[in-house]
RNA sequence: GCCUGGAUGGUGAAAUUGGUAGACACAAGGGACUUAAAAUCCCUCGGGCUUAACGCCCAUGCGGGUUCGAUUCCCGCUCCAGGCACCA
């Protein structure tokens, strides 16, 4: 590393290395050639191990952090944004004095294995391992600064062996519980779909109708973290504020009223829940609704066919939210009255086909008049409305729902006895009392946030550590028995886990007692995978214990970098995950990423075929936009609906534009890319093309510009070379245009600092071209001309650097520069360059631009002013008249306003 | 449906967060070099009006508003993207 603090290394340090040991200098190649030069860097970094890190005490350390990629068997361009931003944010800081660590791993269990283990008839594990291979060699030829020593699968018994190991703790501390849940049940393969295999209503292989099932599985109690997780987004000021936002709202604490409406039953006494965050309008309660599920749906079923046949029709509806929301809203009386809590009156029971018995109480109160969905229920099934909210001036009508029937801020009770004219706060605490005094409600926190069911009904994914036997139940399998390996041989074929079908793998005995027993089948969600990995890499290759001292080093990362999709699930889960492991004394940390950074998603088109539903269904087949071609018009533009499959040119449907992935097989290969221009091309081009938060369709148009930058940079370096390496210091006086030419460089790196800051690259990779611009204009004679060009071009490659590692480690060993780019420090800009006599204003009247004006640098307000008056343009837009006003903004504008 | 973002030339984008809209590039057109091609270099390049030249008007998804001044702030829309708990 170089020496002196980071601020202060000076760009000039070049000139103390040993210019003159240059006897035997290598010829430099005239040409920009990619591939050799990055087969050489490569070799080069390999060789001296560049990138392994150790804990060192006396270095500020720098964890840089990229989500680990799906293994899906090649990388895509998300994936190359995604590394090549965390390996620019790696490299800069490494030249800036930090000890950096940027590890990679693979996120390897999960679904894309299975199906490929169907098509292919190749086990998930073979497949994952072989990706593996591909796609490590992939991240190295585009020369990634990783420390592979620390690397990570998942799907290793190494690592998930401490998901099962901590899972344990859990359980033990009943953050871990048994609970049913519903999951999407295909009649057909009788097997458990994922969401995404379920398209509108049926399943992807099988086209049939997806039922929903209840079956036990581990939950993980998130909902006790709750508060934190909310309240620690405070603490969080290094992360988008968006995805705090959705983070808060995702959580969705609320404070509401849990009460009941008593009824009697079969002579039975008993009372309905519900829970409301509008507790003010319960006067107006006409009914209630009860998901399919609930004990008196199916109550009344018992002796009504027809809400039998509802109920069983409501089961065959979606888990999905966004299903939910949508759906038309349905529903059956059940002819079972409760009681209101307050007035006493008699208010029937429905059953809902939204309203999900896993959420809250699986119940909910209905007051039609002031609730948008609950009007619409009561329009549709003619059920009364009963206003109890008023707005002054504002007449209620059943015509049509109005956004007022739900104010809360300004609506006062009416016909609601004795509530009536309290606001909002004041109902709520007198209507909390009531029921309070009754026994029946009281206040109540609730969240939105849901716990975090963990249990998968598939093989690809680690095992959870259970053994279920007759006499002693659900036994935990005891820690020195641990890891519980998956059987890495099997090959799903759609019909269920196939790990059921493997007696060695079930069949075991039982720690407690010894009989024979079955091992649990259910592997676990890969959330759990992911929660925890950046903990790991500190210590991989601790065999005794999950994490060990060094996390205490390194942890928390300081900047994390993934795509926005990401923003709530595992964010949240890894979050939660942190806080179990330090409430257990394993990390010392609150929060495992202190600095995020959310990077746009990478767009491309979609194209699929659908199969016939009558003729049996069968899966969506997506075809990647490589494969489609497009019929134009005359101008030609795209004709709607004129895609057709090159292979049979027969028309493919559009599925609009979406996320590179796996699945929609959209996927952009980098290979071709790198393989035609070279892995710093394709970095440098990735950069270019947009700020890393943003959304962005791919396109290659564009990237021949950046490979023309790259060759034109290494054909000045060559034109330049025997100046830089001789190059003297600037001299105190330079002329003019010199003069400007050194000023535009550390204009620009300066630009460029600001813009690393915002990790702005694409600004960056501008500043870059336009010092070369500079740079190639400058004069080659004059006394220091060489010196202003060696300087330039140094501040050039170490800004670079970070982009374009290969040809700048290139470049600055044939300038002679030194021997290492590595260890060059990050450059400043001089004040001295960047000071100027004069400055040039805009003028404006009246808004409007009018004119410059060039005044020295250090001009007064009242100077200013005088100057702006006394300008042509100014005298011609005021016709004699006086200005009513003169705004001054220092060093940018004189607005005069007439 | 709900939550969160986004929309600027033919294209990707920039504008130091209220101060010259379109930097830097791509594509296109014209030219130079070349036997030719590639590569490279130079010029033009938001729309309109006008001029010999200077110049003027319009323009940052749509409609309003605040301000000396709005791509930026506020209100209301449209479309697109991400998420919605079993894709990862």
């Amino acid at each position: 590393m170089q020496r002196g603090s980071p601020a202060s290394a000076g760009y000039n340090q070049f000139f103390h290395r040993d210019f003159q040991n240059n006897s035997v200098i290598p010829p430099m190649q005239e040409k920009y050639h990619p591939n050799q030069i990055e087969q050489a860097t490569q070799q080069y970094w390999e060789e001296s191990a560049a990138f392994r890190v150790t804990e060192d005490a006396a270095r500020p350390k720098y964890y840089c952090l990229s989500m680990l990629p799906y293994p899906s068997g090649k990388l895509h361009m998300g994936h190359v944004r995604n590394y090549t931003i965390g390996d620019a944010l790696s490299r800069h800081h490494r030249m800036r004095g930090f000890n950096v660590l940027q590890p990679m791993g693979w996120d390897a269990f999960g679904l894309p294995a299975e199906n490929a283990a169907m098509a292919n008839n190749v086990p998930p594990a073979k497949w994952t391992y072989d990706n593996i291979a591909y796609m490590k060699q992939q991240l190295t030829s585009l020369g990634f600064a990783l420390d592979w020593k620390r690397e990570v699968a998942t799907c290793t018994p190494q690592y998930y062996k401490w998901n099962q190991w901590l899972f344990l703790r859990m359980l033990e501390k009943g953050i871990a519980y048994l609970k049913t849940g519903a999951v999407n049940w295909d009649p057909v393969d009788q097997t458990v779909l994922a969401n995404e295999q379920v398209i509108d209503g049926r399943g992807w292989r099988t086209g049939a109708l997806i039922e929903k099932r209840e079956i036990p599985m581990y939950y993980l109690k998130i909902t006790d973290y709750a508060d934190e997780l909310l309240e620690a987004l405070d603490t969080l000021p290094g992360w988008p504020e968006r995805v705090k936002t959705m983070q808060a709202n995702w959580i969705g604490r609320s404070q509401g009223v849990r009460f009941a409406f008593p009824y009697v039953l079969d002579g039975k006494e008993d009372k309905l829940w519900v829970f409301t965050t509008r507790a003010d309008t319960i006067m107006g309660v006409t009914f209630c609704a009860v998901a399919a599920e609930h004990p008196l749906a199916a109550h009344a079923a018992r002796n009504n066919p027809k809400l039998a046949e509802f109920i069983e029709e409501c089961k065959h509806g979606s888990v999905m939210e966004a299903d939910m929301a949508t759906m038309e809203k349905k529903g059956m009386p059940t002819g079972i009255f409760v009681d209101h809590p307050l007035n006493g009156e008699k208010i029937e029971v429905w059953v809902g086909n939204y309203v999900l018995m896993g959420y809250g109480e699986g119940a909910v109160m209905a007051v039609p008049a002031h609730d948008e969905r609950d009007f619409e229920f009561a329009q549709k099934y003619g059920l009364p409305i009963k206003p109890v909210i008023a707005l002054p001036g504002l007449s209620y009508s059943l015509g049509a729902w109005q956004a007022w029937y739900a104010d809360k801020e300004r609506g006062v009770c009416i016909n609601s006895g004795k509530y009536d004219g309290l606001a909002y706060p004041a109902a709520i605490d007198a209507i909390v009392a009531d029921l309070k005094a009754k026994g029946l409600g009281e206040l109540r926190t609730t969240y939105r946030l849901r716990d975090w069911g963990i249990s998968r009904q598939r093989y690809w994914g680690c095992p959870i550590p259970i053994i279920h036997c007759k006499t002693c139940g659900a036994v935990p399998v005891p820690d020195d028995q641990l890891p519980v390996v998956l059987p890495e041989d099997c090959v799903p074929d759609g019909s269920g886990n196939p790990l059921r079908k493997r007696a060695d793998f079930v069949d075991c005995a039982c720690p407690k007692c010894g009989q024979p027993a079955q091992r649990e089948t259910d592997t676990m969600d890969t959330f759990v995978d992911s929660s925890w990995y950046y903990a790991r890499y500190c210590c991989a290759d601790n065999a005794s214990a999950m994490v060990d001292a060094r996390t205490d080093y390194w942890m928390p990362v300081d900047q994390y970098i993934g795509g926005i999709e990401h923003a709530i699930l595992h964010l949240l889960y890894s979050r939660f995950w942190t806080r179990v492991m330090r409430d257990m004394g394993l990390v010392k940390y609150d929060e495992p990423f202190a600095r995020l950074l959310t990077q746009g998603m990478v767009l491309n088109e979609i194209f699929f075929r659908k199969p016939n539903v009558d003729k049996g269904g069968g899966r969506i087949v997506y075809y990647n936009p490589t494969e489609v071609e497009h019929r134009l018009d005359d101008k030609g533009n795209r004709v709607p609906g004129g895609a057709v499959l090159k292979a049979d040119g027969q028309p493919v449907e559009s599925g609009g534009i979406g996320t590179m992935s796996k699945s929609k097989n959209n996927g952009v290969d980098p290979q071709a890319l790198v393989d035609r221009y070279g892995a710093d091309t394709a970095r440098f081009f990735m950069m270019f093309a947009a700020p890393p938060e943003q959304t962005l369709e791919w396109s290659d148009a564009g990237v021949e510009g950046s490979y023309r930058f790259l060759k034109r940079l290494w054909a000045f370096g060559h034109s330049v070379q025997e100046a830089v390496r001789s190059a003297k210091a600037i001299p105190a006086k330079l002329d003019g245009v010199l003069a400007n030419v050194r000023r535009e460089i550390h204009l620009n790196l300066k630009q460029a600092d600001y813009d690393i800051g915002k990790h702005q690259f694409n600004t960056v990779a501008s500043a870059a071209m336009k010092i070369l611009n500079a740079l190639e204009k400058a004069p080659r004679q004059g006394d220091g001309h060489a010196a202003v060009i060696a300087e330039g071009m140094s501040i050039l490659l170490r800004l670079l650097a970070p982009i374009t590692p290969h040809v700048c480690h290139a470049l600055w060993r044939e300038l002679g520069y030194g021997d290492d780019i590595l260890r060059a420090a990050w450059p400043a800009p001089l004040a001295a360059a960047l000071a100027q006599d004069e400055i040039e204003l805009v003028l404006q009247i009246n808004g409007k631009l009018r004119g410059n004006l060039r005044l020295p640098a250090d001009a007064t307000q009242q100077a200013i002013q005088a100057a702006a008056l006394a300008s042509d343009s100014a005298q011609k837009y005021l016709e004699g008249k006086a200005a009513k006003k003169v705004v001054v903004v220092p060093g940018r504008l004189v607005n005069i306003v007439c």
